[in-house]
DNA sequence: TACCTGATCCGAAGCGCTTCGGAAACAGGA
DNA sequence: TCCTGTTTCCGAAGCGCTTCGGATCAGGTA
């Protein structure tokens, strides 16, 4: 492989002004720079990105450590997230790399190896946990690191995540205001904080509304059909008092909502309204359910680039004002959601 | 982060004396060794991956190029190979990374650049394809590297592999001594070297015994139970010759291939005998098949050592002689095959 | 003429590690 | 006494890169 010294004495340059040519410093003349950039091409350079980790403390890669047995893999979420990451990053120059922690060396110490081995400049952090350790652990080892969504608890670290609690607060107003009063949530797995936001965001938005809250509407279950479809049954054959409206915390689960309720027979939305959350993946289209889905809109793909952009950012030491975000939710109408039955605004 | 520097200097040594008490070298006192070992501990000294690498061209990193919508991801398989050599290579000292390479970059530049970056010492290489460009592509770059099973053409690279053609020639021949002469193969997707490997073992124990071979018999699908079903259907509506036979690449495949036998009235074994591979994943049993499954059996899981071992061989140097292995399959006689209806075996 | 400025370049040091080629100290054999 | 061999240690160089602190030279200013 060809290296600095290569192409300094091709071109009678000092290795220094090399350096300094390909990385675009400035006291370095342009047609200088020019000559020597396409040398670096013809002789393929590559920069050893050993050496420079050593010079300058930056490897130009990042990682993420994935636990064994992640819920997450089994879905084809997993898939899309580090294709997603692994392109953006790409994008900036840098490599993306993904390291799988075995169950003895369950999350710190797998970090610990990679960071003082030094081979790594950051980590993102995915399906944070309600009480997660990594992000105090991350942030006294001086480790850049970005993570998809929150943990409860102080935020005091990079993050990119989506309004939750806004999407389910939306949801549910949007039905307190057409008359709904019995409002289910089926929602994902209990430990993730985005769950929990979601919970926060509907019980506020009930109590606002001076509704009381039920826990037999509040579901918790793997984001897929199956859940729908169990808890709709159960929530229907189970009360004196059924909800006129579900939220989904999925598109998946607003599948097997639909098949329950037609397998109940119940109409959507003359019977039941339902709204879902969408972020757009697995090539299930909400546009294409019948009766058309009405959903909060925020699709997962667009979490790529601020992920990345962030960690770079916490890499090259930016202010942390900068390396936060919380995506607003769309609101999209459509034929799933309308007036309560038995409410005055019925027709 | 504690430094060689930070050690020799606590315990009055030299650098050189140190690195090498550490790395084991035989010129180092005994009594200084242990010294100078606690000492490492007490100051949680990891060593700079990096500067190793640059020093003696060895970061002890390998990783493996996952192409982008790989079917292996889909099924459960993946995260199990991934855990497999993870666990395998950190027992050995090393750390094991994962890329996922784009569409656009597909194969071989993605490897160029994990290479070139001098980042990793190597990689391993699954799903081969039966023209598969990136062992020569690897060769060529002088980049060490382990494949899980063999392309087709000259296998002149390190590898472990299973006996494909020997599982299904193996199946084929007790099925033609029992007097079967109709056989049917259920195999995986072409493309897919160990599956042609099968079907060569297949064909060839049915033209040493002089069956002609059908092409109706021989199927090729994704190994899920779907495909079993399927093709279980389409062979016995569509032929007047059915087969009395039936080997199937997975457990999976066997699994619907029962089904599909249950739904045409056809009895195991008396009507058709069933045999598959077993490599024993997805937390599927053979043993728990109704009747219990006959299988050629080789856990999966068995391969990651080798792999391992093989991958650090061959960044080490060692002769390619070391790192070649086929491993063979046990047969497990269970109740899912017997003699062919009609042949004079059958009782 | 002397001095300053800006643009462009270079030498040398250093990141943390390994390794080559000795050096020092002591033993035993001639 | 001299020589040789062992054991245990160390200095220095070098992996490829970045960066700090100058050096050089043109041109402009006093």
């Amino acid at each position: 492989m060809a290296t600095l010294k290569d192409i300094s004495r091709e071109l009678g340059l000092s290795v220094t002004q090399v350096s300094r040519a390909l990385n675009d410093h400035s006291d370095v003349n342009e047609e200088t720079r020019l000559r020597v950039k396409e040398a670096a091409r013809l002789l393929k350079y590559q920069p050893n990105l050993s050496a420079r980790k050593l010079a300058n403390g930056r490897s130009g890669m990042v990682g993420l450590i994935q636990p064994y047995n992640s819920q997450m893999v089994a879905d084809g979420m997993w898939m899309e997230v580090i294709s997603g990451l692994s392109a953006q990053f790409s994008s900036r120059g840098m490599q993306f790399v993904l390291h799988v922690a075995q169950e003895h060396d369950q999350g710190l110490p797998a970090y610990q190896k990679l960071i003082s081995g030094g081979a790594l400049d950051g980590f993102v952090l995915v399906e944070p946990k309600v009480l997660d350790s990594r992000p105090d652990f991350l942030k006294k080892a001086g480790v850049p690191f970005v993570v998809h969504g929150r943990c409860s608890g102080a935020t005091d670290y990079p993050y990119f995540d989506i309004d939750n609690f806004g999407l389910s607060y939306d949801s549910t107003r949007k039905l307190l205001a057409l008359g709904h009063r019995r409002i289910a949530l089926i929602n994902g797995l209990q430990g993730r904080s985005y769950v929990d936001h979601r919970s926060d965001g509907y019980r506020h938005a009930l109590s606002e509304q001076g509704v009381a809250f039920d826990t037999f509407l509040l579901r918790h279950g793997v984001m897929q059909a199956a859940t729908g479809l169990v808890n709709t049954v159960e929530i229907y054959r189970g009360t004196e008092a059924p909800p006129t409206a579900i939220i989904c915390s999925n598109i998946l689960v607003a599948k097997g909502v639909y098949q329950a309720l037609e397998a109940l027979g119940l109409q959507i939305p003359r019977d039941v309204s339902v709204i879902a959350h969408d972020d757009v993946l697995l090539g299930i289209d909400s546009k294409a359910f019948f009766p058309a889905l009405t959903v909060t809109f925020s699709p997962l793909r667009d979490s790529w680039h601020p992920l990345a952009q962030f960690l770079s950012g916490a890499i090259e030491g930016k202010p942390l004002s900068d390396l936060q975000q919380v995506a607003q939710c769309a609101f999209i109408d459509r034929a799933s959601h309308g007036p309560a039955r038995g409410s005055r605004l019925y027709g």
